[in-house]
DNA sequence: GCCAACGTTGGC
DNA sequence: GCCAACGTTGGC
């Protein structure tokens, strides 16, 4: 299967990309939302993801790779909510601001903009490709 | 099954 | 701090 593109959201007073990379890997649980959970189930090993800080920073700061497909999320009270495992790859090296994305004309198009409270969304191959350039040093 | 009320997220 | 967008809940 070729690789899928995702982005995720966090707080960084909640996680923040440092504490991800300090960890070294991470279980992404605590999605309550039916359509950020259908997109986690349809994550596969391999898949990049831009993870994205909200609130404070609101920018794409670094890039993750899906290590473990979805599984229960076990903070979860009620069964059926998934997690997948996380795991650093790099940090951009100039972090994407939300307005630069939306000044963009390919970027303004992502689902991060279109769905803006969305916490897992899908990324299309040209956007996570310029993300990666435009981040470059 | 509709819709008003309410809660949450997150940008500004 | 405000508000828009969106999801969920519950009365009818």
């Amino acid at each position: 299967m070729t690789t899928q593109y995702w982005l995720v959201k966090s707080e960084p007073d909640t996680y923040s990309w440092d504490q991800f990379v300090r960890d070294g890997r991470t279980d992404w649980t605590g999605v309550r939302n039916n359509a950020a959970r259908l997109h986690l189930k349809a994550m596969r090993p391999g898949d990049e993801v831009l993870y994205y800080h909200s609130n404070e920073g609101k920018a794409v700061v670094g890039v993750a790779r899906v290590t473990k497909a979805a599984f229960p999320d076990t903070t979860a009270d009620e069964t059926g909510w998934v997690a997948v495992e996380l795991t650093p790859v790099a940090p951009l090296a100039k972090p994407i601001g939300l307005a630069q994305i939306k000044a963009d004309a390919v970027l303004q198009k992502m689902e991060l903009v279109r769905q803006s409270r969305l916490s897992v969304s899908p990324v299309r191959p040209a956007e996570f490709k310029r993300v990666l350039r435009l981040g470059k040093a």
